[in-house]
Order: C-alpha cells, then sequence, then structure tokens
DNA sequence: AGAATCGGTAACCGTTGTGTTACCAATAGG
DNA sequence: CCTATTGGTAACACAACGGTTACCGATTCT
C-alpha cells in the first residue's frame, strides 16, 4: 500500500498524528482508540509498508515512531498539482481575440481552458 | 467521499493530472485511459463530491475542471504534521542528563521520543 | 517455575470500492 | 426527421478493506 491509500484511512491518520507527538507502543494506541488491538496492529503494518511509521524493538515491546519523509510522495504530488497554474503572461494574449473568434467553433474536442474562477 | 479518500486512487490521480493542462470532457478522459466510460464518469462524480473537480455545462457536452482548492485540506495536514519536528531548543536539554538516567527505567508507558535519525 | 503482559497472525464476516454491460434521456447535426 | 454523440445511471460481479474473536509465541516479573 502506498502512501495516499495509507492516509486515506481515518482512523490511520488519526494514528500519525498521535506518532508525531512521540513513539507509542501498540497498547498504548489502542488504549487511546475505540477499536481493538489486533485493528491497529493491522493499520500500522500497513503505514510501516508504506513508510510512514517504523518499529523499534526494545524487548517485549515494540515502539512505533512516525516517519515523516514518507509523506513526500505526497506533498510533492499536492504542490505538482496545485504549482500548475496556468503562467500565460498578459502580454502573450496580446492580439490573440480575433484569432479565438476564428476557431470557437472548430477546436471542439480541446475547449478552451479556464484562466479564472475556480481554476485558482 | 474527502479529497484523501479521493486521491487514494491511481487513476483519479492520473485524471486529477490530466484535468491540471485544462478542462475535458467525460469522453476525452476515457479516450486516454483503459477503463470504460461509465467508469471515468463514476470517478468524477466522486471528485466533485470531494470539491477536487467541477463541471461547466455546454448543450449536451460537460466539461469538466480541476479545483485546485479542493487539496487544501490535504496540504494542510500533511504540512501540519511533517511541522510537528520537535523544536527543542538546546538550551533546554541543559542539566538533563542526570534526570533522564534517574527516570530511564520508570517511564515504561511512555518512552522518550526519537530527535534524530528517521525522525526528519 | 508460573503468571502476566506485549504483540503478531489466522480465520471469518459484513461493507465498500471498482470495474463491467445494458439502457436511457438529451442535444447536435445531416 | 432521423441518426449519432454525449453522458448519466442501474444492476451486477468480484476484490479489497476494516473490523471482530481466538490463539499463539516471546519476554518480563514475582
Amino acid at each position: 500500500m502506498d502512501a495516499f491509500a495509507a492516509i486515506a484511512d481515518p482512523v490511520r491518520r488519526s494514528l500519525l498524528e498521535r506518532l508525531a507527538s512521540g513513539p507509542a507502543r501498540v497498547v498504548d494506541l489502542a488504549a487511546e482508540h475505540p477499536i481493538s488491538r489486533p485493528a491497529i496492529s493491522k493499520h500500522l503494518r500497513l503505514l510501516v509498508e508504506a513508510g510512514l511509521v517504523a518499529a523499534d524493538q526494545h524487548g517485549r515491546e515494540r515502539h512505533y515512531r512516525l516517519v515523516r519523509a514518507g509523506l513526500a510522495p505526497v506533498r510533492s504530488w499536492t504542490d505538482a498539482l496545485v504549482r500548475t497554474a496556468p503562467p500565460i503572461p498578459a502580454s502573450a494574449l496580446d492580439g490573440l481575440d480575433l484569432e479565438v473568434r476564428r476557431t470557437s467553433r472548430d477546436r471542439r474536442g480541446t475547449p478552451t481552458p479556464r484562466t479564472h474562477e475556480e481554476t485558482a
């Protein structure tokens, strides 16, 4: 499971938020959540597999900790999407008015992209 | 469906990436993907519901466009998690060495948080 | 040694998600 | 007017998800 699917579950996000304040054991996390310990254990296994969490073994105890670097794929992807705002300097639009009018009925498959409104 | 679950699916991420380069119709998106048109349609419905996409009706055609603001929840959440790196100025650690040694075996439920290594 | 704690895993089950095909309404075009 | 295109939706099949209980091994403490 990748990081995107990992953070899709509210329980797992809650676990990550908890681990952000310091490592914890499975029993600790289970005590702080309304679901059973095996359920927590399974979520943690997915989070480890996704690279968002790591575990340190101390005798019979296992201390899970947050691996912030695992969020890098999510951050870079969202950043890339948000940053694709069309640059298009106003100078490039000079004298385009007549051209747009001529082709307004031809290019059906590729409608003119919005450059204002909710494109922000 | 919220934005987190929306971007968990690879197909939907692909759709969002495509819409980042300009609006498109369902048939266009279906032609660019290996799945059927109804499947695309259902994904788009979820994306609209998640606030990541909006549609403009033009006669019988429907032009879907990316709504970048819909990613705000994901960005703010990931930012918050990453930014929880323990500040802890070095000055606050002065004279703590003796204290730590005294309690190292007592505080079992709340182990000492990592402040180095993969915590980054 | 014996009891208790920690924690993983197997087996099972209901729900949800993702795809398909088939069908339908609405609009555009010859 | 008739046909083609666009696109939503219903019905269905199958896989995956998220939870439970039961059971197990390993370690720690008395």
